[in-house]
DNA sequence: TCGACGATCATCT
DNA sequence: GATGATCGTCGAG
């Protein structure tokens, strides 16, 4: 069961782009009414913060939506896209930085008929679609705004140890969906298991 | 107070 | 590949 012991918090204490590459294989943990969901997370996206203009602490921005955004790393930040869709992130780094990991993908190790339900497709389901994109990972996993800022290291959504994948089953490339960013959507922060049928759109070669 | 937009997804052609 | 859904958030006025 050690592999479900919540990771550290010196484990989120470093850049985002190291938390983003060493999440993949590990587990995310959600307690819901007494059961348990299990999901091994396969694809992740580093954003950096003020730096990076694809962030929403870009040039220190910080409203009420993002103010979880600036608590230590180890903590969640959930928020709403287009209307519709959550995303969930791990902030990573020390208080008051803003820099965090999105969690893109992952793929079901225990709960699979709950998150089934959750995500309320009546159709056959294909490779991607319980928990292959961030918005579809937190409908699967019932994450919404209220689980905003809670600790990752205890409680109803765990980060747990999981077996980190060898270097090379990782592949990078440019992150999804910020065109609007410039020159940052350029940056190879995006990170993905090599061939994992999960993983969500344009899929990285392996 | 109002208008524009988005770290997406499902469905359609 | 294209498009509509849908609404909280934020900056402009």
């Amino acid at each position: 069961m050690s592999r479900l012991s919540a990771l550290p918090r010196s484990f989120f204490l470093r850049p985002a782009e190291t938390v983003a590459r060493e999440l993949l294989g590990r587990y995310l943990v959600r307690r819901l009414g007494g059961e348990r969901l299990v999901t091994r997370l396969v694809e992740t996206e580093a954003y950096l913060g003020a730096p990076d203009r694809a962030s929403h602490a870009w040039s220190g921005r910080r409203t009420a939506r993002n103010e979880s955004l600036y608590l230590i790393g180890g903590h969640a930040y959930v928020y709403l896209i287009y209307g519709i869709h959550h995303c969930l992130n791990v902030v990573t780094g020390a208080r008051e930085v803003g820099s965090a990991v999105l969690l893109r993908a992952a793929e079901a190790v225990t709960g699979e008929l709950r998150m089934k339900a959750n995500r309320r497709l009546d159709r056959a389901l294909g490779p991607t679609d319980l928990a292959g994109g961030p918005g579809k990972l937190c409908q699967a996993l019932a994450v919404d705004r209220r689980l905003d800022g809670v600790s990752l290291l205890r409680g109803e959504l765990i980060l747990a140890r999981g077996e980190p994948l060898d270097a090379e089953r990782v592949v990078a490339g440019p992150r999804i969906g910020i065109d609007y960013a410039g020159e940052a959507a350029g940056w190879p922060l995006r990170f993905a298991e090599m061939g994992n049928p999960e993983v969500s759109r344009p899929r990285p070669l392996a």
